[in-house]
DNA sequence: CATAAATGAGTGAGCACTCACTTACATAAA
DNA sequence: TTTATGTAAGTGAGTGCTCACTCATTTATG
C-alpha cells in the first residue's frame, strides 16, 4: 500500500529540509496563515502576526526580510511542493488499481482530495485571493499545477477512456469540471460558514460527476 | 419579448435613481471598480483613484466619507439590485417559453448568464475577494443571492422535473453545479489571461451540465 | 448671489521595517 | 563541574514614510 502523506506533514518535512526552522520562526510562519487567511494579507500587521505567535516584532524579520517574503515562503512551498507530491502519491494510489471503474476514479479521487482541499483551505483562501490580484503569482500557480495535472491525472483519464469508461471531451475539460465541482463544494461551506455540509455533500459530487463524465 | 438589460445599463440605472450623481463622482467609482479589480481593494490609495478619475482628492470624499464606503456603494447595490433584476427577468424570459428540454433550458441559462458573468468579472473579481475577507459580506451575499436563486431558479427546475427531464439530485445542489461550472469557467479564463477561451469552452459546459443533471 | 462641487496642501495615525542590545546555547579550555 | 567565548536567536523602542482623511479656499451652477 501506497503511503499517502498529509499536508500538514508534508509541509513540515518540506520545512524541516529547510534546515532546522527555529521553533518561534515556525510560530511566526502559522501565526501569519492564520491570520492572512482570517484577514487577508494586505489587512494583517506584522505587530499582529508578532502577538499571536508571542513573539517580538523583531523576530517576524529576522528570517524573512519582508512582509512579502513572509508571504511567498507560506504559498511558494504549497504550489511548487507539496501539492505535486501530493498529487504523484495519488497518481500511484490508483496505479496500484487495476481495471478502475469510472465511479471507483471519481470517488477516490474526490474523497481523498476532498479531505486535502477542506484541511488546507487556509492556505487556498490566501492563495486565491492573491492570484486575484498578482498577475505573476497567476502564472507562476499555471507553470506548476499545469504540468502537474497533466502528469498525475491525464494518463489516467486516457486509460479509463481506452476502456470505454470516459466522456470523449478533452482532458483538460474534464479536469476543469473535477477541480472545479470540488472547488466550489468548498467555497460554498465557507460561504455557509459550516465545514461539515462539504462532507455531507460529496456523495452528490460523486453521482454528478460520474454522470457527467461518462461517455455518450 | 422581455427585454434583457445588461448589467451596465441596470447600474447606471440604479445610479441614476440615486439622486442625480454628477459626471465627476461617476468617473470616481469608475476609477475605484477599475483599480480595485486589477490591484485589490486593500492595495489601492485614494490618491490613485482621483488620479484615474481626472480628480482632486478631495472630490473622492465629497459622495462617500470613507474609502469603505465608496467599496459598499460599488457592491452593495450590485448583490442588492442589479443580480436580483437580472435574474428575475432571466425567470420571466424562460417562462415565455413553454416546454424546455433541458438542453434548451441550459443552453439558455448559460449564454445569458455567462456573458452576464463574463462582462461583469470587474465586479465579480472585487467580490470574491472581499467575501473572502469579510463574514459580514458573506452573510449579506448568502441572504440576498441564496432567495433570489430559490424563487426564480427552483420553480423552473421544479417543472423540468416534472417532466422528467432533470435529476432527483436536490435543487440546491443542481444550483450548485450549475453556478459553480460556469464560475469555474471564468476563474479558469482570468488564470489564464483570454477571455476568447470563455466563450469557447461554453458548448463544453452545456454538454457537461445537461449530461450531469440528466434523470438516472 | 447663494448653494453646491471641487480643489490640493496639510495632518496625524498607523504601518513596515531597523538596530543597538540582551539572552540562549553550543563548544571547549581551565 | 565551572568558566570563557563565539554565534545565532530574540527583543522592542524607535524611525521615517505612506496613506486615509480634512478644511480653508476657489470654481462652477442655476
Amino acid at each position: 500500500m501506497v503511503k499517502n502523506t498529509d499536508i500538514r506533514t508534508a509541509f513540515e518535512q518540506v520545512m524541516a529540509e529547510d534546515h532546522e526552522i527555529p521553533a518561534k520562526q515556525k510560530q511566526v510562519l502559522a501565526a501569519s496563515l492564520a491570520l492572512f487567511a482570517e484577514q487577508g494579507f494586505a489587512n494583517t500587521t506584522t505587530k499582529q502576526i508578532a502577538d499571536r505567535a508571542g513573539v517580538a516584532e523583531g523576530t517576524v524579520y529576522r528570517r524573512y526580510k519582508t512582509k512579502d517574503e513572509l508571504l511567498a515562503a507560506l504559498l511558494k512551498p504549497m504550489v511548487t511542493t507539496v501539492l505535486p507530491r501530493l498529487m504523484g502519491e495519488f497518481a500511484q494510489q490508483v496505479a496500484t488499481m487495476q481495471d478502475l471503474t469510472r465511479h471507483q476514479l471519481l470517488a477516490a479521487l474526490i474523497k481523498n482530495r476532498a479531505a486535502f482541499l477542506a484541511e488546507n483551505w487556509q492556505v487556498g483562501k490566501v492563495l486565491i485571493n492573491e492570484m486575484l490580484i498578482q498577475a505573476d503569482l497567476r502564472q507562476a500557480v499555471i507553470q506548476n499545477a499545469g504540468p502537474i495535472i497533466q502528469k498525475t491525472l491525464y494518463p489516467i483519464l486516457d486509460q479509463l477512456r481506452a476502456q470505454h469508461e470516459l466522456t470523449a471531451l478533452p482532458n483538460d475539460m474534464v479536469c476543469q469540471f473535477i477541480i472545479g465541482t470540488m472547488l466550489t463544494n468548498v467555497m460554498r461551506a465557507n460561504l455557509q460558514g459550516d465545514f461539515a455540509l462539504f462532507d455531507q455533500r460529496i456523495p452528490y459530487l460523486i453521482e454528478f460527476l460520474d454522470q457527467g463524465l461518462a461517455p455518450k
